[in-house]
RNA sequence: GGCGCAGUAGUUCAGUUGGUUAGAAUGCCAGCCUGUCACGCUGGAGGUCGUGGGUUCGAACCCCAUCUGCGUCGCCA
């Protein structure tokens, strides 16, 4: 390297800085040659500017060296801030009433072509991208996704800190459980034919914090799950894991609203309004259709099982009589919506389960319907005024059990919402769902799971419950949901071993099970447990929200494609058959 | 595991009913150019049409299989 040292990044500079001698050093962006003066546009993490090099202010040397710079050489500069000539001012640069007069240029490093550029807002195949994502990452706006991260990791840890939390790490290599997502495994050579098990989440390890005394824990932790990926989801992400003891539901939500609040101050300038609002897990579900819905537009869910239940119209009232509902959802103002859009809503509802969907056009002085024929002149009134509408709407129904209607009309209320562009996308739509189920049956293996986890506590009136009513016993359980998204949740936790029995029984498993798999964790609980409870925050969700993207790929420096691959490094790989060996390992493949 | 979209020059894409030498823009290379910032002008190079098979006189285009990426359902305590 040149005995030149930098002393300012590009986009220190400013007009005040007008005469000062400066070393810069960064990337060529882009290089324009006039022949007799030659424009360099010099790129740095913090920004660009612009670099002049002209006969007159330069020795022959460093022209020669500007003439030979191409994209993405690595470049010294030395040189004087100038003011930019009358008119010449770039507006869409910051730096952009300056130059940099170059007296000297140093190149550290060629580069090659590039195979895609490297600037803001180009479309590049994510293959591509992925495979050179050291060049990917050198685009500003994933320089500013990753130093947005890095300012929120540590607004989060100076909240903490202030709040008396404690970082501690808890163990990578872990004991498999097999309850929930399925386990990232590691084989050990130590133990012949035993596995450890990546962290799903801090789960048990926090709460035997708690158990150990040290009151307050957080942890940035690093999580997997091997599941299948989603724009949202990779096989490994980072939580905010946090867990209180002395605590309930309240000072939880509270600790976490001030936090956020802090966070989107400090980050972002922005202020989010506290408390969030609240709605409990049927609330959410009744009116919205989800459990993390979306609360930037209206068009809420009601209710026509009363009205279609002795209706004339089969579907309907079959679907009330097996115990199902009809729901609906009001799309103000969508009457002219063609036939065509119709079938195609029809065939979107038609992905989460929904057999059809019933509509009515509401016009004037009809109502337009394939089943208007069925209904009496009442029952129409009835649906028009339960669902709040008049000539220019259209109602969307669908008739059938209520999960499956709930989450036909939840995520057609968001298709709606997209097609009609109803969504401001600056604002910041918090809430809070509360009492979650504590169990969900599963009709495939004909026993209930853990809506949450295992370890989360039931509202103490609904304890009864469990023996007679398991599937209506609710959960200390909480979800915070920015803009529809799942941005955490957590619970208040069992600390009780006989609760934590009676928990275990109703997910099917057998003493021998829990105790093989739970019994230390539970021994612990017998020692003097405070009454304790948690949150996880998904990080790269909600960084992903702060930075208005559309994947958590692009807050994630080195992420997976969906095949859980990276494609640059090409892992995961096979490996040597003495690497196996020593593992204990035969391999069984099908089709190899 | 299911469904959908995509894969053609370095990149982003077009490519008619299956028909001569597969195009455009941009990037790249060379020359010219002293105020550009999407610089400009002139010229040039650049293709296993994802891969394998099939149909055909002839395939980027039709058929079958397969790979990769993205979205999504299932799955994700």
């Amino acid at each position: 390297m040149s005995s030149l040292k930098r002393t300012h990044h590009c986009n220190d500079l400013r007009k005040s800085d007008v005469g000062s001698e400066v070393v810069l050093m960064g990337w060529a962006q882009k290089r324009r040659d006039h022949g007799g003066v030659i424009f360099i546009d010099l790129r740095d993490r913090s920004g660009i500017v612009q670099v002049t090099c002209s006969p007159e202010t330069a020795s022959a040397e460093c022209f020669q060296q500007a003439e030979a710079v191409r994209s993405e050489y690595v470049i010294a500069v030395k040189g004087s801030v100038v003011v930019r000539p009358e008119g010449m001012i770039n507006p869409n640069l910051a730096t952009g009433d300056i130059d940099v007069s170059a007296s000297e240029m140093v190149i550290l490093n060629k580069a090659k072509t590039p195979p895609f550029y490297i600037t803001d807002g180009v479309d590049v195949d994510e293959n591509l991208r992925l495979k050179y994502r050291y060049l990917d990452l050198r685009r500003p706006e994933m320089q500013r996704n990753l130093m947005l991260r890095h300012q929120v990791i540590k607004s989060i840890r100076d909240f903490l800190d202030e709040h008396d939390f404690l970082e501690i790490e808890t163990p990578i290599l872990m004991k498999s459980t097999p309850e929930g997502a399925r386990d990232y495994l590691v084989p050990s050579r130590v133990n012949e034919g035993k596995f450890y098990a990546l962290p799903q989440s801090p789960q048990q390890y926090k709460q035997l914090l708690m158990v150990a005394g040290m009151e307050r824990y957080y942890q940035i932790a690093r999580c997997f799950r091997d599941e299948d990926l989603r724009a949202d989801r990779q096989p490994e992400f980072t939580q905010l894991d946090m867990e209180l003891s002395f605590v309930d539901e309240e000072d939880i939500m509270t600790n976490t609203e001030e936090m956020l609040k802090y966070v989107f101050k400090k980050t972002m300038n922005r202020d989010i309004v506290t408390p969030f609002p609240r709605l409990t897990y049927d609330e959410a579900m009744n009116r919205y259709g989800s459990d993390k819905p979306d609360l930037r537009f209206g068009f809420e869910l009601v209710d026509l099982s009363a009205i279609a239940q002795n209706c004339g119209f089969k579907v309907f009232n079959q679907a009330v009589k097996n115990g199902g509902v009809v729901k609906a959802i009001n799309a103000k103002g969508c009457s002219n919506m063609p036939r065509r859009q119709i079938d195609d809503l029809t065939k979107f509802v038609s992905i989460y389960g929904a057999k059809g969907l019933a509509y009515f056009v509401i016009e004037e002085n009809e109502i337009k319907s394939p089943i208007t024929k069925f209904l009496t002149e009442e029952e129409l009134k009835a649906i028009l005024t339960t669902a709040k509408a008049e000539a220019g709407d259209i109602i969307f129904c669908v008739a059938d059990t209520h999960k499956i209607a709930c989450d036909a009309l939840g995520h057609l209320r968001l298709e709606l919402a997209k097609r009609l562009d109803l969504i401001d996308h600056d604002e910041l739509n918090f809430l809070w769902v509360t009492e979650f189920p504590l169990l969900e049956w599963d009709d495939e293996s004909g026993r209930y799971f853990a809506m949450h986890h295992p370890f989360t506590a039931p509202l103490k009136e609904d304890i009864p419950l469990m023996a007679v009513e398991p599937s209506k016993v609710r959960a200390r359980a909480y979800d915070v949901v920015l803009n529809g998204v799942e941005a955490g949740g957590g619970s208040i936790r069992i600390h009780e071993r006989d609760i934590q029995e009676k928990m275990f029984k109703l997910l099917d498993m057998a003493p021998e099970v829990y105790q093989e798999q739970f019994g230390n964790f539970m021994t612990a609980f017998e020692y003097g447990t405070p009454p304790h409870g948690g949150i996880a925050l998904g990080l790269d969700r909600l960084i992903m929200l702060m930075a208005k993207r559309e994947s958590i790929r692009d807050v994630i420096a080195f992420p997976k494609t969906q095949s859980a691959m990276d494609l640059m490094f090409e892992a995961p790989s096979a490996v040597s058959s003495a690497q196996l060996r020593e593992l204990h390992i035969k391999l069984d493949l099908k089709n190899k």
